[in-house]
DNA sequence: ATTCAATGGTTATAGTATACTATTACTGTT
DNA sequence: AACAGTAATAGTATACTATAACCATTGAAT
């Protein structure tokens, strides 16, 4: 399966084999769209495979210049219109606070997760943390509020570019 | 002072006097900036007053579309130097996931907090959960993560609209 | 008064996302 | 084979969000 059915995902280590990253998001990809009956067509394959390219987010016009290099006539909606797919499949999510998307650590279920986001290197580490899920409900819910939606995304610097860095 | 020492904010309530929310940041504001020794220039204050013409975040598009009756040469220059002078001075906050601005609660002091969007009547409330910023804390921490930054939305409904709804 | 940094005006451009229309490819049906 | 229905993609244009670059003015401090 998948690289995360971790319940807490961490940062990908230094040297980590990448490639096996990419390929195991991809045959996972393509299991999931089977199992569900959806197309995970070349081109959706291709973006995001694209989005993969690292665990840095990456906005919608660089995969577009990317794919510009191999498919004639790419154009946003090309890219856009992929990358809504891979959202409701769940197989990517969109970085608000960057405008950009990152492949899901764990796209089998249905999740909610948080998000840090490294301001040196650019990587960005998927978290399912219950005690944060949990602490948002309780504040919410004391408040009347019905959650929907969630997004909480965390900017600083990961273990290693702060050791690294001064 | 302002209008925000609770330790928890809420949703405005209906019928609430919105006038003297008005008044009242703009007064925190007028005392904030003399006390800092920055100056809230006639043209940054009327933005602020534009951020506060109701607790639902607005574009800064809109800010200028209505600065625009009133202020020849308006650009969209203008309006984003008076919003990040604002938001440095903590006045108002941006919301991410809807490139939108709004006033805030308490800006006596710097904070990170939360917010509660509703996607019906479109208002924002501002949280400044301990609980929340602890359990983030707490998860950023196991990983070595040094936070700088934090964006915490939650979008849906809030009590009221969700009792006149369905 | 002189000076310098802060402020704002103006024009242009970069960056992000969607609306709208048309076409292609695949499916099953007649 | 001809047809209709559907999903996917192409193509064009436009909307929306944000910043760069350069210059004129202001206003507080010496
Ligand atoms: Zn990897
Ligand atoms: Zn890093
Ligand atoms: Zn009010
Ligand atoms: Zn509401």
């Amino acid at each position: 399966m998948g690289k995360g059915n971790d319940h807490k995902a961490r940062f990908a280590e230094d040297g980590h084999d990448h490639r096996r990253c990419i390929a195991e998001a991809l045959e996972t990809a393509d299991a999931l769209c089977a199992r569900r009956g959806v197309r995970l067509t070349k081109l959706r394959r291709r973006v995001l495979e694209l989005v993969w390219t690292s665990h840095a987010p990456i906005g919608a016009y660089d995969v577009l210049r990317r794919l510009s290099q191999e498919h004639d006539g790419a154009a946003p909606p090309t890219v856009y219109r992929a990358l809504d797919f891979l959202r409701e499949q769940g197989l990517v999510h969109r970085i608000e606070s960057l405008n950009a998307f990152v492949g899901c650590a764990d796209p089998a279920e249905a999740h909610t997760s948080q998000f840090l986001i490294c301001q040196d290197c650019g990587a960005a580490a998927e978290l399912q943390d219950p005690a944060i899920n949990r602490a948002l409900a309780r504040s919410a819910g004391s408040l009347g509020f019905l959650v929907k939606d969630k997004t909480v995304e965390l900017r600083g610097l990961c273990a290693h570019c702060r050791e690294s860095g001064a």
